[in-house]
DNA sequence: GATGAATGAGCTTTCATTCAT
DNA sequence: TATGAATGAAAGCTCATTCAT
């Protein structure tokens, strides 16, 4: 009577390690594809590569993977959110003045940009421009990256007492503050191979940044 | 008597008209070209849909570029340097004050963005990503553009008497302000509609990037 | 108990079927190609047309062989090595004897020349001079078909007694051999229709080269 | 009245001019042709290459020939009459004894190989196989080239009174004969660096036939 | 779930040939 | 005669995707 009552919500073991394991194929193919995108481009790149990265069949990237596009979609997805992640918690952490600003900026250099390349390429190379569907993913990360960024803007002229002002500029800022950081960090990291000063440049350019938001900071 | 003795190195008319007609035709493929890379991508552009576009057949588009990508190459080279003309033309009619940098920014939304959308969709989208010799293309003319603006950021400081604190900052100031023209321009071009504002944020933008290259100026 | 320790190295049966089949693809490819290439020329046989004659795609043309220029060099090994054989097995059940010899020149082309026109033609003509590639090819089959000719003949001697008067001349004798053979062969195979007396033709032929290697052993 | 009566058969001057200059233009386009074959091969050889390789335009190399084969066939047709010319002013020099035949091979090795591998290269190799027409004409010259030695035997068995056993065999012994030759050059000429040998060679395949003729020569 | 042989549409590119000048 | 821009058919080859096993 009781015994089917325990776990109803829980899985089987069995499932539990299908899915584990499932997600894992899922992983290893992912990450095959980064790798591959970022080194020959994502043209460049056949099914057969994926699929001999990663150490399974065509077929099997076939099974976990609509297509070769949706591959680029979920890697775009799936770096926007880790960067947003990233920004946010920096901010969240900090405590709603211009430093926090700050940190967050120099934290986009030091903990994504420096450890892992491969996946500023991807967002901001790769991903660029190669059809409907990895542009709306892209556009959808951006948004929500500029979202979060003058939504901080925001929170730090209310905490500093400081309104905008202009309020409805908030998000012209914060576009431009993306944009910085991205060229910043394709310049530097991509076309310079001087990449040791990417931190001394990245806290110039926050410098940067954080004087030009104040302007529009009421005194 | 000595009318005809002036100019003996002038070719032959017909010789002229070939000329021309081979330079019209290199630019009616140039632009239809443009017209398709922007309107369906350049993977998606096949070499016979150029073509007919620029209404001649294959074989001519041969004849004039070596392959697909050098038209890519070609496009981007030229966008980047009308850009670069335009942008320098505007410094250089600017009177070395902070006000000259103004209008250059301006312009760069009034005068290449508003009326040539397609240029800027090719180099800010288009042309990323594609090949080695396209990206080899596209960084001479964001290097050259940058180095435009770092030079121009120069001149005003000392024009103004106002040295930069850190003089070798010069260049990350270019770079981010490169950045903020192009974030702002895709944002409002490609991903908003609402395109008649775009006039209002370039201007915000630019109040932004000029305050942040003051706080770089000895007071 | 046993028994089913015995085989543990052996293929599932699906495997092996699998392998049976895929040779047979490659060869039923390779003989298209034969046909073709000796019908219409390598030149004018179009990839397309390979796979129509051998009742498969173009796509499984190109996953069974790199290109076209490696079905021509695979026919030419495998036609080369089966001339080899043919040649050289007539010679290992000679004596040793002048006549032996006879008997392999005969061989030629009775149980080659006649049964496979198709092969002399793609050894002796459609291969010939298409690329670097099939080139290589063709000079290795005919310089081990040489090397055995010119084998047989030092054996011979010694095996009569009548050595060489230049044993360096073995050399020369055999390519000279061989272009008899190969001369032959194309007259009366491609050149003339009288198919027929191509053994009568052949005999003289083996009379005439048996007398010039005579010349050549000491009494 | 007599002005036109002179020379109702001469040309004008600057007809016979006007043939010399096109004798000149047709020699130099065969000149670079026979060299791009040769080097590239027929088919990696396109029209604007000869073109180049003749400071000529496209469109002459098609004025003065009706296609690419035609320049093939020329070429082939022009070689083997040389063959021919050289071999036949051989024998016809000879006394008729089978040391003239000896000269006439030694010739070949002599007199046009060493001088002219290119146009060993174009007979033996580059006009193989290409074509219907061309391989007529690679016959026509073969098959007279043969007929010429046969007749050389004939009038030397008779010359020396030692008619041939079998007179029918004569055929088979010119064909011989030339293959023969063409292997030797072949091999010496394009698949041995070591040509300096080839004249060594040579004297051995003389040796060899000669022998071979004997054979059939009634005592 | 996993495999990998098979598909075939579709692409880029070449090049013999023509023809208006 | 000579030119060379223009043509367009045709070829080789790739590769995303499917599906029987």
């Amino acid at each position: 009577m009781q015994e089917n009552t325990q776990a109803p919500i829980e899985e089987k073991p069995s499932t539990t390690r299908r899915k584990r394991e499932k997600a894992y194929r899922e992983r290893t193919i992912l990450d095959a594809a980064l790798s591959l995108f970022v080194e020959k481009g994502f043209h460049q790149t056949s099914a057969s590569e994926i699929a001999n990265a990663a150490e399974v069949s065509v077929g099997t990237v076939y099974f976990y993977f609509k297509n070769k596009e949706t591959l680029l979609i979920r890697l775009t997805e799936e770096i926007a959110y880790e960067l947003r992640k990233l920004v946010g918690s920096e901010f969240s952490q900090s405590d709603g003045s211009l430093d926090g600003f700050r940190r967050a900026g120099i934290s986009f250099f030091k903990d994504f940009c420096i450890p892992h390349p491969e996946k500023v390429t991807l967002l901001f190379r790769e991903a660029v421009g190669h059809s409907e569907e990895v542009e709306k993913a892209r556009k959808r990360g951006f948004t929500q990256l500029t979202e979060d960024v003058r939504k901080a803007i925001l929170f730090m002229a209310e905490n500093m007492n400081r309104p905008l002002t202009t309020p409805e500029s908030a998000e012209v800022l914060a576009v431009s503050i993306v944009g910085i950081y991205e060229r910043v960090a394709y310049n530097y990291l991509f076309w310079n191979d001087d990449k040791a000063d990417i931190l001394k440049v990245g806290d110039d350019a926050v410098t940067f940044l954080v004087a030009g938001v104040e302007r529009f900071l009421k005194p």
